[in-house]
DNA sequence: TTATTTGTTCAATTAATTTTGAACATAATA
DNA sequence: TATTATGTTCAAAATTAATTGAACAAATAA
């Protein structure tokens, strides 16, 4: 790769990162919006991933040229999902973060979290839908009930495959 | 459940879809965002996953009240994927549309899919980001070099271990 | 062939998401 | 205590994604 269009490069203007970080950071940023999260959650990350030493929020927003609000969700975001700690430095007064380099477990346990609040969901979710056929069974005629009954039980039992594998991936996957 | 907020429902205004019909509709737009694509390419699924009958395009925009134009993107994506088919029928000039059934295979063909592109990805980017580390070399100090080395084979490290699992979760969902 | 219907494309609009930065809150120092 | 540095929140602005609909293309019918 012969390093993308400078445009979507972060930062091309203040900070002046070596490539390889500045790599790193538009890896991070891909990454996340891959995962569905906002891209500087991902860059703040892949900065962190690099760093020698834990960097403070003004330090950070610096370097990727982002505003204090965004460097002040992002870390937030980070902390709540466990990629990064706040550490103290020694005769600092702000705080500090540095990534969790562990991303093996860190992956492991968001996909975890995501794909089970997503099982539950679906399930609560196509119940709903079970019940409130019946409920307006009268309203259509028994061959409509039929098959939407037989369509919505064959989704039923995906979902139920879908969960049992959950546990066995888990196993595998650790 | 109660049926969700009105606002939220698709075409509360026009076609008058069962509850049933409607609530289904709205299980796969949301599915779809959750996946990344357009909510309305859900919405199509799920529309014509509870029909008796092929709908053509015309009817899927009247019952979903959306666009032409959204209605031949969105059956294209979904043709794309495998979800959905054209058939033929009778006496009628017009395509019609058809869920494939067989949503399981169809889930796992995707995922696959999706996956493995990612995968690919991932390794293409992450071996470059390495040639780049190689390439500044000079520009950084031994230290800061081994720092950055050692990190990015944690990445490549992680990214090998996935890229083997996926064949075994491969296996192991069909 | 022309007229009519159906399907696609894409620029413009609309909607959703992310980012910013000013106002506020909190904590440390003097 | 007042002052200053740091952190958070949230309404508004900027950005990004999805949808529309008019213009075009393709296919069928007359």
């Amino acid at each position: 790769m012969a390093a993308h269009s400078p445009a979507t490069t972060p930062n091309s203007g203040t900070s002046n990162l070596p490539p390889v970080r500045l790599e790193l950071i538009d890896v991070g940023g891909r990454f996340a919006q891959s995962a569905g999260l906002p891209r500087s959650v991902g860059e703040i990350y892949g900065l962190l991933y690099l760093s020698a030493k834990p960097l403070s929020a003004p330090e950070i927003g610096e370097a990727l040229s982002i505003s204090k609000g965004s460097v002040s969700t992002g870390t937030r975001q980070l902390l709540a999902l466990g990629f990064i700690h706040k550490v103290w430095v020694q005769s600092e007064r702000k705080d500090h973060f540095e990534a969790v380099l562990e991303l093996g477990d860190m992956l492991r346990s968001a996909y975890d979290r995501i794909f089970k609040v997503r099982a539950q969901n679906a399930e609560r979710r196509l119940d709903a839908v079970q019940d409130s056929l019946e409920l307006s069974r009268k309203e259509m005629t028994p061959e409509e009930h039929a098959l939407i009954k037989e369509r919505l039980e064959r989704l039923a039992k995906i979902q139920k495959r879908a969960k049992q594998f959950l546990p066995l991936i888990e196993r595998l996957i650790r």
